[in-house]
DNA sequence: CATGAATGAGGTTTCATTCAT
DNA sequence: TATGAATGAAACCTCATTCAT
């Protein structure tokens, strides 16, 4: 699969009866069981309809086709990231630099590590659902999140651009894409966050200096 | 596919005789070339063949299989930026801390550079084909190399330790691919290596403080 | 293709609607038709597919593979073989031994040549399809018939081992698979019948002696 | 394969050189070799060569096809049958009619039991190889060889028909195929010999009295 | 709405055979 | 003669998707 854009993956139908809301919840349970449990190539539609308990027929009632399952799968667990991000952000309002730097990254690492299983599922699926095209979008909101917070830094009045907040993003992806990957343990996990924690203050405080 | 042991992906045969040198390297070129054009999901074996201006049989020959032929271009490219960043290593030794860092991270941002096309090309392969296994392999090296690079650092005398290395890697990994995957501009690639020699640097200034 | 074993080659789904019955009824019909009409070796699933009316895939939904589609025919063949024989020694009980032995054999031919075309084309199969194996389990499935009707004999009262069965099984078997092999005549199979009659009478009658 | 000729599957050349001699035992060898240990399925012209140490280039120097190849070591085994089933004709010309059928049975079953893997790996190529066809004539030296034995027969005078050698011979033949295929053991292949010694016995002399 | 049987294009892989070296 | 690289037809099998029931 090499198209990248967005659009036409939007599930076909925005449930509006209970049962369909079920049914959905389910379909989608089961895509990142199949994942985990199978792998990304033996994730086939009418596995993924047989775990979730309904047919084929019915799972592409609520989805086009298969990629825009993955990607509704995928677009959720990156709302779920941003959502909490974002009230890391709203949280550290007012705060001191690095605690911000601080509050965001231990967000992000733990909700990341929280469903360490769905983000690993996740990596292996990207490429063939437009991966890319939607953590550009994750990014976007993300960038403007952590911009608007550091704005009200307590004792830097600089705002960094765009361009440093999107590399501390790129960097934390990286660097929790690779301990996941490896499958780190929870010890590791616990020092990776603080040596992200590092990473992000060293250089949002050298990159707001430089900026200045 | 998902199995992720690196073994038996070796190539099948080892050329003999002039003629078959010629061939293995025809084909490596075509799957990349193909890759490329095509894209990761309309990658066949046939097509790789054709391209190559061989026959399926051939390919077979010297390929057990799909994936070992989208390792060995893997492998290829993963050795290519090692060597570099092993070099740039070299190079560095006895130089100040902070000159150390920008040489690798130069080093790294640049080899991944000249070879964007192959570099998001293969993101695309990198879970059909072990990806992790390998990039596990490549930051052992790197590791290795950097931290007996640190060790000489004309000002500073101590060494950080694998952790730390380790992180900087997958840091610089994570916004490299991020920046590929997102097409960026030259220029964008220039700020980009000045800000993630200001990322490393800060952060194993950091790192190494810490560490004493 | 070198497994022996029996298990895995079961078909794959149960039909439950209507339309399925009909499917798996056609593809074995066939299959049948493919081996006579097209000899073993060019028996494929597609052209199995083709002449049942339906596609490829259809053949895979009922069968694993191609295997297990020539084992399921063989297997059937087989169970015809073995209920008609049943019944010859049902029929059979109380009567002097001579005359058991007569109507098992006449069943025996009977049944093979009225299927003549079937028993040849699977000759050609048996050693892709796991064919000893399956004869085993005819054997045992023969061998108790005939036993039971031994122990009823109106003339002789001592039971010849399961080895003397077997023995004669196995002879019989011979001698029609050469006599199809070599497309034998009608004429030459009435002779054979009574040949065959006149071997196994003889062969058991001494064997019962011997026994005693 | 469905062709049943026979021609067209000669050796390409009469090896005269005493390397041509070395080269085509060992092919033949090795062509054993590999159907035992890789099965009649995983047979190829190419592992085959490879056992023998010489390229598959000169596999086809001495035979112009696989059939060929398979027919000639079929060919020599049943060429082996027949001249040890021969001798034992020879050597009990003027005995009875009952040691005579023993000797021959005896021979036979020996025979097939000194080259049990042989015999076994050749049931599951036979019916690629025109099996039928070679054990047709096989049947038709030994039927031969047995006729003229039994006109010697010091205690009968009337030498059966052909068919009843023919029956004879296929109902043996059945016997010990379905022994071989079980793996029997030693044991059961002594007691077998016994048991078969004995149905040829007693049919024999059914047959001449019948004939009579 | 749900079902699941049917479709069939298309992908991977094998292997008998040839022929330039 | 021997070699073994190259060939390519052809086989098996999968799976996203549709549609009659």
């Amino acid at each position: 699969m090499s198209t990248n854009t967005i659009t036409a993956f939007e599930p076909r139908k925005t449930p509006v009866q209970a049962r369909s809301t079920v049914t959905v919840k389910a379909i989608s349970e089961a895509t990142i069981q199949v994942l985990l449990t199978h792998g990304a190539d033996r994730l086939t539609t009418t596995r993924v309809a047989g775990r979730a308990g309904v047919s084929v027929g019915t799972l592409y009632q609520y989805y086009p086709n298969k990629r825009s399952l993955l990607f509704a799968v995928f677009e959720d667990h990156l709302n779920k990231v941003s959502r909490t991000v974002e009230l890391a952000c709203e949280d550290a309002r007012d705060k001191a630099l690095s605690e911000m730097i601080r509050q965001v990254v231990e967000a992000y690492v733990d909700v990341k590590m929280q469903r360490a299983d769905i983000s690993v599922a996740l990596y292996k699926v990207a490429p063939d659902v437009g991966g890319p095209a939607l953590v550009k979008q994750t990014v976007q909101r993300l960038r403007k999140a952590i911009g608007s917070m550091l704005l009200t830094a307590s004792d830097v009045k600089l705002s960094p651009d765009k361009f440093a907040i999107d590399l501390m993003l790129s960097a934390m992806a990286g660097a929790m894409r690779s301990a996941l990957e490896a499958g780190a343990s929870p010890a590791m996990f616990r020092k990776m966050r603080e040596h992200l924690v590092l990473l992000c203050q060293s250089y949002m405080a050298a990159a707001m200096a430089k900026g200045a």
